[in-house]
DNA sequence: CAGTGGTCTAGACCACATC
DNA sequence: ATGTGGTCTAGACCACTGT
């Protein structure tokens, strides 16, 4: 036998999900007690190739009712929307505007505290200085969606209303261009990896979902960093998209039309 | 007792871990036989618990020798390197170039196919119509980084070198500008998820890997999309980074400075 | 050969959801 | 009360890696 059994298992039951076998009653699948009869094999055997199956994603089980198989309904998440103008409800900021339906919601605290490594280094500051933080969860008809903890140079914000635990209805972005510190370029770094077990915890991660770490550094026309945004984005609920132009390459032109 | 045996031992390998308590022998961890000693618990409840942190992505295991501690050192993906000017060497692109010390190969493969529904949808075509496909697989230092799948309509490249399949010295896309073809905006969505079984043997993924597929329209200055690439990134071998420009925000300049 | 992880079984008990 | 998944055990055999 080239393959382990429980391989073979989990191989049949990927193709009958994605052939549409199970798409009946919720997406539920046969109880482990009809797998183990249909199979031939012990309960152990068809655990295993459920909790792979769970691991890649495809399936999530829900105890003392089944395994149901998972869908997605990703949310556009645009790297681009944080910075530029904002939307005509000022109430609301990108996030909340492009979220159609669903309600949206957020926790906000606010403090100051010692910057961790990453970002001391994009802030140019030393890793022991104080910054402020203004940590965020949003949540779209109550499931978290995002963490978004953005880091300021202490003597930018203080004595601004950014520190305050309220949503700022022009954007603290907004706040610090009026204080001759606007944000003309900004810098991306996304990172992918499996979550936390705090992240698990705070944005109700199913097992099998990846989260994407993006690190946004925003830059003032002088090229001083004054914004460190990082954003943790379960997979399973975002697409980012973001748009590029691209500067025309004249060596290219001279043989086109 | 609140919380299962198994979570406990997950965790407290977790933090053990973190405080670099395995970082000697290339991280190896005890074996099982030594962690049911130490948990005193069934080799059952040890292998849960391992399992548990390879799908995390913190652990690997090798068969007949012993688990081990992962750690990243990712490679810069920049989607803005396809567009845009090539390096001084036309022998490499930006992704050859920009690999440092590690050395670079790459398999091509070249073909007409129906089209799938994300690229008829992206060049607007029908969905069944045909398209050529150059199809890469790139490696540095023999390991592979990245699956790239880009798309073209048929009528833009037939009857050029496109449809070779060897490394393209100038570029596909300075072929495409030289035929009138110049792509000058570039939309891009990245989705994450946990690998395929295909692409698990692909790329060598290991378990606990999520991959981000990151899917370019290239469009030319009338606004025609004139390619769809699909890259497939192991997220433990990727950090994608981009730079933005701002348009500045006539609303914030009338009180700054 | 000894040690390691990989596979698989049979069985027991529990917590939870549903009717 | 019944059925579901969640936890845990003890034990067996195998395949692979290293000495």
């Amino acid at each position: 036998m080239a393959q382990p059994r429980h391989v073979k298992i989990t191989d049949s039951l990927r193709e009958r999900i994605a052939r549409g076998d199970f798409s009946e009653n919720d997406g539920k699948l046969p109880s482990e007690a009809d797998l183990t009869a249909f199979y031939e094999v012990s309960r152990t055997t068809i655990r295993a190739s459920l909790l792979a199956l769970q691991n890649e994603g495809l399936v999530r089980s829900q105890s003392g009712v089944g395994y149901f198989v998972r869908r997605r309904q990703p949310y556009s998440y645009r790297p681009q929307d944080d910075l530029g103008p904002r939307p005509a409800n000022p109430a609301v900021d990108h996030f909340l505007e492009s979220a159609e339906d669903r309600k949206p919601s957020q926790e906000i605290a606010v403090s100051y505290v010692q910057a961790p490594d990453f970002v001391a280094q994009r802030l140019d500051i030393e890793s022991g200085d104080f910054v402020a933080v203004r940590r965020r969860r949003r949540f779209l008809d109550g499931v978290p969606y995002l963490i978004n903890d953005s880091y300021y140079p202490r003597d930018i914000v203080d004595g601004t209303e950014v520190m305050a635990a309220e949503d700022i209805a022009r954007g603290v972005n907004r706040v610090l261009a009026e204080r001759g510190y606007e944000q003309v370029r900004a810098s991306d770094e996304i990172h992918l990896r499996m979550p936390y077990p705090d992240e698990v915890d705070a944005l109700d991660i199913l097992p099998g979902t990846p989260v994407a770490v993006h690190v946004v550094t925003g830059y003032t026309a002088l090229g001083r960093p004054v914004r460190v945004a990082r954003n943790v984005l379960p997979g399973d609920r975002h697409v980012i998209r973001f748009e590029r132009a691209v500067a025309p390459d004249p060596a290219a032109r001279r043989t086109s039309t």
